[in-house]
DNA sequence: CTGAAAGCGCTAACAG
DNA sequence: CTGTTAGCGCTTTCAG
């Protein structure tokens, strides 16, 4: 067996099995287009020699990469991974790679991500895209595109409908008593914190309940740490959080202002990332990250095969996961807005 | 302002500023090359008709794509999402791409990743790669390749050294009266396992403790609290878990059982993911992906302008860091091995 | 300083 | 069924 020097190109396999190079090319592309015997003598020969197609020549003569980018607000953040996992796995099984962008919540990095994939990919997922609705619709020009938690008409995009388990979590703080809540916001641009925002206001309105808003803007332990301040002195007597990192950190917070959970207040988080790890175990909305992950990568494949696949808009539900941090309201802390005692988030 | 039509190429760009190919080519690559109007003015028709170099021609050209590989055994497991943010973020400082693989903790896989990168990459970052060393050898000698956390001979390779640590938790237990632990390891491929595993046996012996070895075969929380059942039939006082996960899975698993942290058993983490999101809050070794993957990637793209980069064994190190769920060995449990009650993992 | 020409490795008509 | 001939879009000698 020969010990090949260099990368074996096609040309080789070609002399060394007697045929041209298209037919080298076709044996691995259109196996079917050759005869039978023809077909072995190549794959034979391309074994031997360790020859295997090059990739990137592939894709400057087809126009097809064989990749595909995903692109996402924060990998650290523990709700994106099992996405991209998913999403990783199913592209491995036809055969596709994933070009992985972290945009650390910063359009201008999303945007500059998302050009550079440009012409390396067939397509691209954007995840909770921070981007203006103009910029994704020019970036959906030039490439086939799949939004995940963003919903722009006209763009196939796969939404985890968390507004119904937020719905469930507000009336399930009604019924524990709770009059006055805050909801703690996620980042601005974020279709999913607009989503969740608008649902607790709703429901809140339907409940008689009053809602007042505080917003983190990243969505961190620690930005949820800093919030806690703010919240007590709103008097409110629970809050939902836009997500359980900053649930999470809300209650370390309120811990560290002597405050217990669900004692004093009732904290409800949202994403279900956390499982049962936090301590009491947090009250949440579940998510379907894993789901979402294969259905948009699920459809960016489909429209490579089908050409285009007009507007979809997959949603997904979501639910109320009751754990122990929601309990009902404490009668110490009904009476209103408590003396402000340090500067909040 | 014309709105471009195609994709422009830069044969347009030429024409448009009324030069050759070439030049359009080098005002890109090699602006010193031309006069500084040329350039200016070729740039300037580029910006116009929104022309801007396509990455895959370039590549086959050159034989340079801008892009890396980086492969984990698994995104979801918290260990990796920061090394992967601190590379993918370095390398979007060169202009680099990443492509990211998930081999699910399967030497196969991570083959066939590596091979499906191959010739699309300048080089490679390999994470507690659990394939056999010649097979990493094998792709080492296709593409630059950097290992983190796996230690192979004349391969460049950036290890966390948590030997340190581990030997600073067992002290921290001898202390505190422990004479009987258990050692939960994790994957047997893992370098950073074995490590630990001697680490703690080394330790021990020195401290005249003994320790008794179960195999988690997966580092995951599930695995973890199945693990809880045959560590208590041990009779040992505390565990030492080969990451944070087991050890979280340890507590829930103790906890079902009846047995209380630290009160009956101490028990020790190892890589820090979780903060002190346990509860109690989890005593663990400390961890450095951050720099480990900015030192992988840096080691990477010094390569790619220097040539090759000789035998480099980076090693970073750990300390252990104290939190709650350690405590003085509890009295009662000292007589020896309980009765087997359930069958552990 | 700039242009002409020859590919990088592969695929895709177009002929036989 | 199989070979021939052009490129894909860019870089890179080699001339001038």
């Amino acid at each position: 067996m020969p010990i090949p020097r260099a990368k074996p190109t096609i040309s080789q396999v070609a002399e060394v099995a007697g045929v041209s190079r298209a037919s080298v090319s076709r044996a691995f592309t259109n196996p079917h287009m050759l005869g039978e015997a023809t077909v072995a003598r190549i794959l034979g020969v391309a074994e031997d020699i360790g020859y295997v197609p090059n990739r990137t020549a592939r894709a400057l003569s087809t126009g097809r990469t064989g990749n595909v980018a995903l692109v996402v607000p924060d990998i650290a953040n523990p709700f994106f991974p099992p996405l991209i996992q998913a999403a990783q796995s199913l592209a491995d099984k036809s055969d596709f790679c994933v070009f992985l962008g972290s945009s650390g919540e910063d359009p201008a990095q999303e945007d500059k991500l998302l050009s550079r994939f440009a012409d390396q990919v067939d397509g691209m997922i954007l995840v909770s895209s921070r981007l203006p609705e103009d910029r994704i619709r020019h970036h959906a020009d030039a490439r086939p595109l799949v939004l995940v938690n963003r919903d722009v008409n006209g763009i196939p995009r796969v939404l985890i409908d968390s507004g119904v388990g937020v719905a469930q979590a507000v009336s399930h703080l009604a019924d524990l008593g709770h009059r006055r809540i805050v909801y703690l916001g996620g980042p601005s641009q974020s279709w999913s914190n607009r989503q969740r925002s608008a649902a607790v206001h709703k429901s809140a309105r339907a409940a008689e309940m009053v809602v007042e808003t505080i917003n983190a803007l990243v969505p961190t332990h620690e930005a949820g740490r800093q919030a806690a301040g703010a919240i007590r002195e709103t008097g409110a007597t629970a809050v939902i959080a836009f997500d359980d990192l900053l649930a999470q950190g809300v209650m370390a917070g309120l811990s560290e202002l002597g405050l217990s959970v669900p004692g004093d207040l009732s904290v409800v988080g949202c994403d279900d990332v956390l499982g049962a790890a936090t301590y009491p175990a947090l009250t949440t909305v579940s998510n379907r990250s894993v789901e979402a992950g294969e259905q948009a990568l699920s459809l960016l494949l489909d429209h490579f095969r089908s050409g285009a696949l007009g507007d979809v808009r997959f949603l997904m539900d979501t639910h109320l996961v009751l754990r122990a941090t929601t309990a009902a309201r404490s009668l110490g802390r009904q009476a209103g807005v408590a003396q402000p005692v340090r500067k909040g988030a």
